[in-house]
DNA sequence: CTGTTAGCGCATTCAG
DNA sequence: CTGAATGCGCTAACAG
């Protein structure tokens, strides 16, 4: 049995001895070096096979510093809606083969702009901000920096930047038209944090629809929320309170229109006979709730690999100017939405 | 202005010649050893904030072979369920320090028992396995070469291994001695893949309720599944179609106890006065569900902190010998549940 | 208390 | 084509 425990820690040096050959030899055969007889390269490889080595990457990074890991600052993870960004993150680092360290903003309040770029240090190659609450807290370190950076989801008021976002206005503004072309006169909006050029894109996107369509605004007709679900629900009692209440609530989020969906219960109305929902971004629950949300879909799991394409080629070529890019949201019809019942039978 | 350009890099040599000392003083100064004059501490560490030094950790773990980081495998990220085990494992993770590198089995079926070992050489200093679904492929190996690992959530019939997991059968216990109480005796049951010890327990602890309370085992009213909505929804479905059909079903985790509700409601029946619908798990969306879901909510937040806790532990202290620990499940009553109908008025 | 020195494992010159 | 030598930035002895 040529074979030993892989436990003790075969380096570089133990290799080349046994293989017969000078450390510089096995270095090469490692990388892929064209300055090495096939006949020695095989020799070699059999070798590291054998004895089970494998490279140290702190070394290796030490060297050459480059590590092969990308760094992904995400708030949270509770959320499916960061689940499928993740996922296609991580699919499109699997190909190029690089791994991924993961840290989270919930846990510290990040206020010290170098806190990032510190902690980061050596650490990773490149970093992907998912859904930032305010980027320029990072950018200006970053770019001065030249540390490698993508945005993903994040709002498009800052300097330009390399990010991926969705087309907010364009996917409210269908989703208000597919109400509006349903039947639908006044429909209630909450926003999102209105800090977020997400939120203020849905919302703009939401007023040109019912403007095309002719239909005047109605100032108690849009209130305010934060992304979080409890406003859905109490914007939505908002909304039914008024004189000449919606037949139809859009909200910004889907999470705000699962809270919408529960208010309209607790009146004892039917969703959607006596209201339609509507929500923002198809999280995966939002075709496991009753009725199905009916909801713009975010191309979150593309916008994570788009990401991190960007990423990766910023890496590649670090001179290459990269900007914001938006990828098409899409209308999800489903059961939460249906033309406004005539009252006056 | 003494503040230089902080990307331009400053190793701990900049900072010695900066602050009119040796390497070896500033060391000291980094790693707080006690062997420091306060008066030179406080000069080379005021040089260190001017100069922006921050350590490079590629360097530092090389000679030190710790690197301050754990490793974290994941099947994956989409669901809530392990959202929550990451949120406390970075909880607790934060506290300590530690940095966290995360893998993803999904996106390359691991059938090596070696790729584990392999692919985490050098880069982390300990592993914390999540929902492994064939622990003994790694857990050989990492025994056998000594690197600290923990299991969260695992099949409780391998080799005894640090590890954490929940009381499932006392959970399912509990959840089908509570539909007996409430006057129910024909209580369907899904089961999860049987291949995993988390869905025997709960079949087990299913079984032991009926025994206990003297109600016949009616294999009919079994039916298999492997954790997935889908199975739900079929299982469901073959459980209303036998002769005696149960008048509530208790399915052994949410997103198939989601999966019966859909088949449930397409049959026309309604949840809970015609059948009572009970879950497993308690994920974020049991309680976004209309009705609500009945659950067991296991403390996966806690569990995930404790195996982390557990990991450390193993760090500082590598001849501890730790086994597995379970966390206690917790019945939670919703809106799924209710005393079966009396048909027969 | 402080300076000097020797590697950690590897990639990369530079000579053969 | 291959071997020898030089650090990457840092910690941990070892001498002062």
């Amino acid at each position: 049995m040529t074979k030993q425990n892989p436990s003790s820690k075969v380096t570089i040096v133990e290799v080349a001895r046994r293989g017969g050959v000078s450390l510089g030899t096995v270095s090469r055969v490692i990388n892929n070096d064209v300055h090495v007889a096939p006949e020695t390269r095989e020799r070699v490889s059999k070798v590291m096979q054998e004895m089970g080595y494998v490279a140290n990457r702190q070394a290796r990074s030490l060297r050459g510093s480059k590590t092969n890991v990308i760094g992904v600052l995400v708030p949270d993870l509770g959320t499916g809606y960061i689940g499928e960004i993740m996922h296609g993150i991580d699919t499109e680092l699997g190909v190029a083969q690089f791994d991924l360290m993961l840290f989270t903003t919930h846990r510290t309040a990040i206020k010290e702009a170098n806190y990032v770029a510190n902690m980061v240090r050596g650490m990773v190659d490149g970093l992907l901000l998912v859904l930032p609450r305010n980027p320029a807290d990072y950018t200006g370190t970053l770019t001065h920096r030249k540390f490698p950076f993508v945005l993903i989801d994040h709002q498009g008021n800052s300097d330009p930047c390399p990010a991926v976002g969705a087309t907010n206005w364009q996917g409210a503004y269908n989703a208000t038209d597919y109400l509006i072309k349903l039947g639908h006169t006044r429909i209630g909006f909450i926003t999102g944090s209105m800090d977020l050029g997400a939120a203020t894109d849905r919302l703009d996107g939401y007023k040109a629809a019912l403007r095309v369509n002719h239909i005047s605004e109605d100032p108690r007709l849009v209130c305010e929320g934060t992304f979080f679900q409890p406003e859905g629900y109490s914007g939505a009692c908002a909304l039914l309170d008024i004189d000449a209440p919606p037949t139809a609530i859009f909200a910004s989020n889907d999470a705000m229109a699962m809270g919408a969906m529960d208010a309209v219960r607790a009146r004892g109305l039917r969703i959607p006979e006596d209201i339609s929902i509507l929500g923002f971004d198809d999280v995966p629950q939002a075709a496991l709730v009753r009725p199905a949300l009916t909801t713009v879909r975010q191309p979150l799991e593309q916008m994570g690999r788009v990401a991190t394409q960007m990423l990766l080629d910023l890496l590649h070529d670090p001179s290459k100017h990269l900007d914001r890019i938006e990828l098409p949201t899409e209308l999800i019809v489903r059961g939460s939405t249906s033309s406004p019942k005539d009252k006056a039978g």
